[in-house]
DNA sequence: ATGACTTTGTGAACGCTTGCACAAAGTCGC
DNA sequence: GCGACTTTGTGCAAGCGTTCACAAAGTCAT
């Protein structure tokens, strides 16, 4: 087995994408009371390969059993730990309109390793109010006075999310989830993901056409997405 | 130049999921009144290198002008056109909770390439209200009395959203875009894009562990995603 | 204990994506 | 017109990610 140091530093930007997948599905599986399950049969429950899922665990280390196949729980465990989810991070949601009042209404936050902590707004009719139990605050009072984050969400119009970014970063910030379409400009060091509806939904668009193309040109040109048949 | 008809099939995915961004910035300049931007700038205020941006148009075709750049309209044109946003795809969304609700509401839609044309819910106490100006339906009523849709967007609990998708394709459905936690098992040629907060928020947490953990022990490991610096 | 069987873990091959280096093709001042 | 300068478009190489093929390592029935 590769030493733990050198494993830590080595996890592809790509498994990382995938553990929260398999992880998931252990959780579910946790709470059917399975106990144990095969790669093939955890990969199909999360739409991927078995040998993508295999490879993507080898970079933890060697939680299998051969002929037998992984513990549920021990797996969920290793992949918790590898993710950093045996902590609570603590989290602010930046811009209480629609969506972020959607989010903090959201139960998934808790108990999967995040806690919203605080909820910021700049309306001054907004600021004070109560939503889902936090006091809404603005942005210098979470400076001033408010609890530590180390994860930001940011829900403003566009045009704010920068001016929000350089703030949430001033006061130590690090990591930024960014629901506001656009690119973030952030110091070396600051990750920031954006989620965006729109890039979401044209990428769709593209692959519609391209089938409605294809099929009217009589092209057998196959798409191929996804190899699972519907139960 | 490469013939149109190999260049059509050729527009690798990577460059598809960038497309979005490009046009997106393109957009932005339009409204600004610039009508020509070199690909170094364009590139970043998508938050891409110059280069990748390069290729990633040569896809398309040749559009730019050596020694000049880009013409802001044409070039904006041309993206949504292999996007396939000369037309609008008539959009339904499945699931009027908070996250429903608030997409609903969201003007992002219209005048980027979709329309909603339909809202969907089983609560008995939700069907037949007006959200948005549209009256909430079933997906039965959907099926047999609704608009045609070529994009369906899932945001019902997780255990209804298996259901939902094998409905909505079995109505011609080939575009999902779905909110809800979990893997959709769909027949080939459906194309599903998953928008999972929780895989969001814990690929930041396995970073901002990592950032932590290299400055507790001393060790100089440069995290660098972006080496944009912040004004 | 043994042999048949199952399943993991991984080296190697392959394909896709990114970044480099540079020629080609244009503009602009004079 | 012409030379200096700017910027695009692209072949090529390096890096990353996925898939294949298979040995290693276990279980289980007898
Ligand atoms: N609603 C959606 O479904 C949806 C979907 C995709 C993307 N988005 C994006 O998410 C963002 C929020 O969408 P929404 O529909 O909730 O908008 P919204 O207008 O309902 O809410 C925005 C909120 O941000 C607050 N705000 C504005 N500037 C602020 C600042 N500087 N500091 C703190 N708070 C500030 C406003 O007071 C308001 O409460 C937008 O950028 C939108 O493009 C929304
Ligand atoms: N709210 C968020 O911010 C958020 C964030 C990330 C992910 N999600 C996911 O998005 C989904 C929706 O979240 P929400 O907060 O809006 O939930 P919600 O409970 O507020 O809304 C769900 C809606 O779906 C409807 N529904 C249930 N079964 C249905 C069916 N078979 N057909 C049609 N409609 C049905 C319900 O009547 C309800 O109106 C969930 O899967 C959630 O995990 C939500």
């Amino acid at each position: 087995m590769v030493p733990e140091s050198i494993r830590r530093a080595g996890v592809p930007e790509a498994t990382v994408g995938r553990l929260p997948l398999y992880l998931r599905a252990l959780t579910t599986l946790h709470d059917q009371g399975i106990t144990s399950i095969a790669s093939e049969e955890l990969a199909s429950r999360s739409g991927v390969r078995s040998t993508q899922l295999r490879k993507d665990l080898s970079h933890l280390g060697s939680y299998g059993v051969r002929g037998v196949g992984y513990d549920v729980e021990l797996l969920a465990a290793q992949i918790a730990q590898e993710l950093g989810l045996t902590q609570e991070w603590p989290v602010v949601i930046v811009g209480m309109g629609n969506l972020g009042r959607a989010l903090a209404a959201y139960g998934g936050f808790s108990g999967r390793g995040f806690r919203i902590v605080a909820l910021v707004d700049d309306d001054p009719e907004v600021v004070g109010t109560l939503v889902e139990g936090l006091r809404v605050m603005t942005l210098a009072d979470l400076a001033a006075k408010g609890p530590t984050v180390a994860i930001g969400v940011i829900t403003t119009p566009a045009p704010a999310a920068q001016t929000v970014a350089q703030n949430l970063v001033r006061m130590g910030v690090r990591s930024i989830l960014n629901f506001a379409p656009g690119h973030l400009n952030v110091p070396d060091g600051v990750d920031v993901r954006g989620v965006d509806l729109a890039t979401e939904l044209q990428i769709l668009a593209f692959h519609e056409q391209r089938r409605l193309l294809a099929v009217s040109t009589h092209d057998p040109l196959q798409e191929g997405t996804d190899s699972e048949a519907m139960g």
